[in-house]
DNA sequence: CGTAGATACCTTGATAGTCAAGGTATCGTC
DNA sequence: GACGATACCTTGACTATCAAGGTATCTACG
């Protein structure tokens, strides 16, 4: 429904690290897994996603591997490294304060925010 | 803290309509005042805050009046139209929803999840 | 047999928004 | 008279997203 996602902006890489968190996948899959647990809310194009994987892999965050799907297809799967760890920590801390400011203006209704440590 | 704020992509004119809902304000004013209510957690550059402003104005969200600021000061004063705060309500259920689904990916454990009516 | 749809990958070009870094001008203060 | 804060504006580079294309394999259906 939303237009066009630009509000996705720097936080494609950081769910896709968290998906990679529950277990090594392949990029096909890790958009179907988002999309699936957030119900559609969340739409990954594949233009958007390979681009963000490669990017990923040459800062060393994940490594890949090819090999074969559920399906038997071949495919190549990532798996998070001790830097892409850290990163997932660090940007999720990031996303965490940067949502709680904007909640807190746009929000300010709603209890939702989340506190800082 | 945020090295670059990409994160702010897309959501910056949603910011800067709701804080012209508590009425009119010059663009400096705007930024000090998101800055301020957040702690600083959101910084507004310059150099992204007056492009946005003008590209709202063109839009019809917006329209600006110069005047004088609290310090004597030649400012341009924007206020909302009712376009603007159309826009505004829409925006702000987007950002509810994203902010939704990526809380619910990235912070599984906090219970700070809004639902949609 | 062949064709359609799902799976799975990849690339290109256009677009748009942010940022860094510059700049102007006024005002108050030390 | 020099500095810092206020208040505006512009330029160029960057970066990530998207739309739209493409390849190849497998299954299912008629």
């Amino acid at each position: 429904m939303a237009s066009s996602n630009e509000l996705l902006h720097g936080t494609l890489e950081t769910l896709i690290l968290k998906t990679l968190q529950g277990g090594s996948r392949h990029g096909y899959s890790i958009a179907r897994w988002l999309e699936d647990e957030t119900s559609d809310g969340l739409q990954i194009e594949e233009g958007s996603l390979y681009p963000a994987l490669y990017r990923m892999e040459r800062r060393g965050w994940i490594e890949a591997e090819w090999g074969k799907s559920e399906l038997g297809r071949k495919a190549k799967f990532y798996r998070l490294t001790a830097e892409g760890k850290s990163q997932l920590a660090r940007q999720t801390n990031e996303w965490a304060a940067f949502a709680a400011a904007v909640s807190k203006i746009l929000l300010p209704s709603t209890g939702l925010i989340a506190e800082k440590a």
